[in-house]
DNA sequence: ATCGGTGATACCGCACAGGTATGACTCGGG
DNA sequence: CCCGAGTCATACCTGTGCGGTATCACCGAT
């Protein structure tokens, strides 16, 4: 199997639509409708079922699409690596670390400050990224490890250490009723009306899901719209140093700990990785 | 990247031979020699390094050959299980479990026999393969699950649950000066002239390492080795109940204790497999 | 100096990817 | 009830590029 069958395949199997995904691909739709059935002949095996007017996955399609997407990230990922370690070799080296913006910042500083002061060690890029994005990062070889945060980030097919655990709080404004109290309840949370959960674009295509709450798509305009009286958050109790006095946090007694952990690629063999890592281990 | 480049490079790395490799291909010299240099040339990065008469890996080379198996066995998988899934919806399903041949008889058995039990059990379908063979299975998808041993196959990039930890023996020929001991030391096996290490065949190209020892292919063929008084082995105390009564079992205090794990690939959404697991952790 | 063996280059033919035009079919609207 | 819009599939053409053969340039051993 070609990658590019494969990447025309999975396209059509996120838009289940061929024109649509042929134009994605930059390409026009016959030769694609061509080249899914030969990959289909060839498996021989039916991935997709056409019927009236609209394409559906059939159960093998769904498990291509899956494993299909792993098998591209990974041939992604071999490509990128090797001009990375090439650029390294080439002078400036160092390695990247992905990190969701504004999240773990002192914990981070901390492990970058003990890190440069190890023998040997390398200068670490840091790549601030969306929610959900560093781990793509480190999937397709544009990060060499990342930190990311049990149980938001999935970390299955990563190699992963344990940094930190930790509750969560409710970020209120100033003022409120709820602020007073001194612990909250998720159920205290899903129903206040005047304080409706922000919304966020979707990772995939950059739209915002339907509801009440505001769009937002930065850190600073969620604590700012929380200031404003208009929306409130739960997260890490570690955001607590990064909030102005016009916010009040309050611990969320059954939301689910948050575990801050260190990941890298499963066949990393680089050693400023490994050391980045024992260093974390060590804070 | 086509994998089609990639696997042509793969071969070079893995032959340092352009005219070896291409011979492996099925291809001629000429063609291969210009599908690596246009691939350096779309890497942008020089992935071998020709001088005289030799070939070798420059440091991007040795990235992408480490990084390109595993995208190639991730395409592989992927196409694998896809065919597996289609396979298994037109009838016989099932899933298959592939462990090496001899190990861990009893405990296999218990959860073959327990899974069965479950309700909504599929078939499993045991694979029995070669040490070191079960671990590729799984990463190329001929196998959903694998039984391995810690620390001998390489668990990296796998979800595993350990299941039983366990010391090991060395299993002598009886009446061996050595297997009147209570306790042996690794010191006290390495040079013992009359009882060489069996060498087993290479899992790359089939051929026999150096050695004093006897060649071997099979457990049975070791054991009955063993029973003539030409080598020893050194294996988990699980293996006693396998042995015959002309063979004795003596427990070697310091070699490294083996835990069984049961083990599967980070992105399966098999149901029997994650039915499979959960009636392994409750053994 | 010669020969065997290395990888690179030159050239050719054919398979196949991609484009355009069009068909078969299904739905919705006038 | 038919027409038009929109779906994917088919037919045909063209050009790229993969693979093969022949050959070269280079190096080392004899």
């Amino acid at each position: 199997m070609e990658t590019r069958e494969l990447r025309y395949f999975v396209a059509v199997a996120e838009e289940l639509h061929f024109s649509r995904a042929a134009q994605r691909l930059g390409i026009a739709q016959p030769p694609l409708s061509r080249a899914i059935s030969q990959l289909e002949r060839r498996l021989g095996v039916p991935l997709l079922e056409r019927s009236n007017r609209s394409v559906t996955l059939t159960e093998a399609g769904a498990v291509l699409l899956h494993e299909g997407r792993a098998a591209l990230d990974a041939m992604e990922a071999a490509e990128e690596r090797t001009r990375r370690v090439a650029r390294a070799a080439a002078g400036q080296a160092g390695i990247v670390l992905a990190t969701k913006a504004g999240a773990s910042s002192e914990l981070l500083a901390k492990l970058l400050h003990a890190y440069g002061a190890e023998p040997g060690s390398v200068h670490v890029e840091v790549l601030l990224c969306g929610p959900g994005q560093q781990e793509r990062l480190l999937r397709t070889g544009r990060a060499d490890v990342a930190v990311l945060h049990h149980p938001f980030d999935d970390t299955a097919g990563l190699d992963v250490e344990e940094l930190h655990t930790e509750g969560q709080v409710a970020v209120l404004p100033a003022g409120h009723p709820l602020s007073a109290k001194d612990q909250l309840h998720l159920d205290d949370l899903t129903d206040v009306p005047e304080l409706p959960l922000a919304r966020w674009p979707s990772a995939a295509d950059g739209t915002y899901p339907d509801g009440p709450g505001p769009e937002v798509e930065s850190h600073s305009q969620l604590l700012q719209l929380i200031s404003l009286g208009r929306t409130l958050m739960v997260a890490p109790e570690s955001c607590r140093s990064q909030l102005h006095d016009d916010l009040v946090a309050v611990p969320v007694v059954d939301a689910p700990r948050v575990t801050t952990v260190i990941a890298w690629p499963p066949h990393s063999r680089s050693r400023p990785v490994a050391d980045l890592v024992r260093t974390a281990l060590r804070l």
